[in-house]
DNA sequence: ATAATTTGACCGCA
DNA sequence: TGCGGTCAAATTAT
């Protein structure tokens, strides 16, 4: 995701923040994800039964959520190491088994940076991927898909990743593992540039409003990562602000460092995502996020995923 | 015709 | 020796 590409997960430039700063970057944002947690329950309460109102919500929160775990993930392992497999605020979403949680195998290279995070869209994350694998893992229910960044060969960008169904249901979610920061420096997704936008994903957008969530999502995940790399970086108004400011302090700071943040507003501008009454189907969603974000069609090859035959199991 | 995905085979590591 | 990651030919989609 972008947060690993502008933080440079792999270590480095993080020698410039003191520990406190980075103590106090954690706690809010430890705190932003619970709070995001509860947000999340309180709207799909309120929510509930709304259909596209309902799925957008979760949609948005679910992100959002997703991008403090990935900016925890990454602070809380400078050293590239694997974080904890704890996900407070999507635990009770997931409910994944343990099994499920089980640490990749890939400990002959714990070197490798990588991030992981959980996820019900896996292929939202501003980058082209490339599918060269897949394998059915010994004791999961689901079969784990292996991507790499399409620009692998043109521009030897060495990032793959590895996305794992941890939980079935209405709303399935994903294990997601990055491996390797992005060297081809292609993000596909610019909000404030769409003219950047590569021409398959541009034709393909046809659902009204899908564009803006998804720039919203993406505007969202970018105030979070740039106010990280604010802070990081030791800016002066971050350096203005209180020791210890609590979640709205630094919320304001957020407002104040950024351009008028796009308030995310789950009822206006709905995008046509079709709750087909069990709610947010896998393949819906993947369709919509697959058009947004990488044109045409991407499967995991799950069962019912249709073509191409299926699972060799 | 070209690009992307599927899937069985192969390889290296624990 | 089994498992997970990758390769590459075959298949499918655009």
């Amino acid at each position: 995701m972008q947060a690993q590409s502008r933080l440079g997960v792999s270590g480095g430039g993080m020698s410039s923040a003191s520990d406190a700063e980075l103590e106090a970057v954690i706690r809010e944002l430890t705190r932003g994800r619970q709070l995001t947690a509860r947000l999340r329950a309180e709207a799909l309460r309120v929510l509930r039964g709304q259909g596209q109102a309902e799925a957008t919500a979760a949609l948005i929160l679910q992100e959002v959520s997703r991008a403090f775990t990935v900016c925890l993930n990454i602070m809380g392992s400078p050293a590239g190491a694997p974080p904890p497999p704890e996900m407070p605020g999507l635990a009770a979403a997931a409910a994944a088994p343990p099994f499920l949680l089980a640490p990749p195998r890939r400990n002959r290279e714990d070197s490798i940076p990588r991030v992981q995070t959980v996820t019900p869209s896996p292929h939202y994350d501003g980058y082209q991927w490339r599918k060269y694998g897949q394998k059915r893992i010994t004791k999961t229910h689901y079969p784990r898909c292996y991507y790499r960044c399409s620009f692998h060969r043109e521009r030897g960008c060495r990032a793959t990743k590895q996305v794992q169904q941890c939980s079935g249901g209405d709303q399935p979610q994903y294990l997601v593992i990055y491996f390797y920061d992005h060297t081809c420096d292609t993000a596909a997704w610019e909000p404030e540039a769409p003219a950047n936008r590569p021409a398959a994903t541009v034709r393909r957008l046809d659902l009204p409003g899908a564009a803006l969530l998804d720039e919203r999502g993406v505007q969202e995940e970018q105030v979070l990562v740039s106010t990280l790399a604010c802070v990081l970086g030791g800016q002066q108004q971050f350096h203005q602000a209180p020791p210890a400011p609590d979640a709205a302090a630094t919320s304001a700071a957020i407002a104040v460092n950024e351009d008028p943040a796009p308030v995310v507003d789950a009822a206006a501008g709905m995008p046509r995502l079709d709750v087909d009454g069990v709610g947010l189907d896998v393949m819906d969603y993947e369709d919509v996020a697959g058009e947004l974000c990488f044109g045409d069609g991407d499967s995991y090859g799950l069962p019912g995923s249709g073509g191409g035959g299926g699972l060799p199991f």
